[in-house]
DNA sequence: TTGCGTGTCAAGTGTTATTTCACAACATTA
DNA sequence: TAATGTTGTGAAATAACACTTGACACGCAA
């Protein structure tokens, strides 16, 4: 039962959020997070969703049960499922449960007409691949602009400053893997 | 919150069981999960586990976080690269340069018709993310078979016995992540 | 009618989720 | 060096609520 806190503490780490932070988000203390993190509490199910929330993952991983092995590891059409929005024009669906036990994280971003990232925004220190299913992509790592048409991939470290744009004359759809999975 | 009971109270009519029979072995009182089922009490998060258990399903999937069906895709993601014949049929790509340092290997495999891998030939110990770009794969994990369409992914553990096969009438491509790179 | 099954409600009882406050360990700054 | 601010953890108190008890009304069969 105290997998739990083992979850929620590699996520919380891994975040580097503090637990103060952390506790302050959800409205618990930050003394009662600890008990949790350490299995001496168990929380209510309604605080363990907002945990779920705030870690970006779900409460199923959060209790293990999303496991690689479990669990069912196909994802139906991920290209028209939901996904977030998370900036203008720009959508982004994971295309696996959230897992603190994977290793990667795929995503499938699709970007509307002159849609772009912030600069660099998502910083996670893992390492970065991107496939161009649809459309056209511009790159930006370190002032170096790449582009990439449909069919072209790029590899780079996250921690490299980067900003991505659509420059296609319509939507741009592309694969995206990260490493570790800290989105 | 009251979607747990909405799916508890689905799953145990559908079972036809009595709400005093479930709670029997649940060890908590027919009245009490009477005002789960109607959103009137939230149970533990433990209750909750036996809950999912006898009612042979998941604690995300209570929670209604369970990935739902979906339709079908709409890329039409095609690439065309030159890669390496590794079978009878098949071609492999890589997509990225390889490098000792990277976490991640990106392939692109394209099977020819009625193209098939061998027995888990691709036995390394890291997970693998497989997205299909075109046509159609089915893939078995552990005597257990997976169709999948395109724009369907997938996720499992290297270290599971895994075989593959182009069950498509023309090509299928399908993209291909590996963690770790054992090239 | 009687009896047994069903699900639900109100008002309790206990458990425990959560808080408060304090402590020790490690940094950072003066 | 001490002071001040972090960090995570522990014990004890309290407040919340998970859960029980014991009803009730309904439907169905003898």
């Amino acid at each position: 039962m105290e997998i739990i806190g083992v979850n929620i503490k590699k996520l919380r780490t891994e975040g580097k959020i503090s637990l103060r932070e952390l506790a302050k988000k959800l409205n618990v203390s930050a003394s009662f997070l600890s008990q949790v993190e350490t299995g001496k509490a168990t929380p209510s199910i309604s605080t363990l969703k907002a945990l779920a929330d705030s870690l970006q993952t779900s409460v199923g991983a959060l209790l293990g049960e999303s496991d690689v092995e479990n669990n069912n590891p196909v994802l139906k059409g991920a290209m028209n499922k939901a996904g977030k929005r998370t900036a203008e024009g720009m959508t982004v669906s994971l295309l696996t449960s959230p897992d603190p036990t994977k290793q990667m994280e795929p995503l499938l971003f699709e970007l509307e007409k002159n849609a772009t990232s912030g600069r660099s925004q998502y910083k996670h220190f893992g390492q970065e691949f991107v496939l161009v299913l649809k459309g056209a992509l511009e790159i930006t790592l370190n002032e170096t602009r790449y582009m990439l048409q449909r069919g072209d991939s790029i590899y780079f470290n996250s921690s490299t400053p980067h900003i991505f744009k659509n420059v296609f004359n319509g939507e741009t759809q592309a694969l995206w893997v990260v490493t570790p999975p800290t989105f």
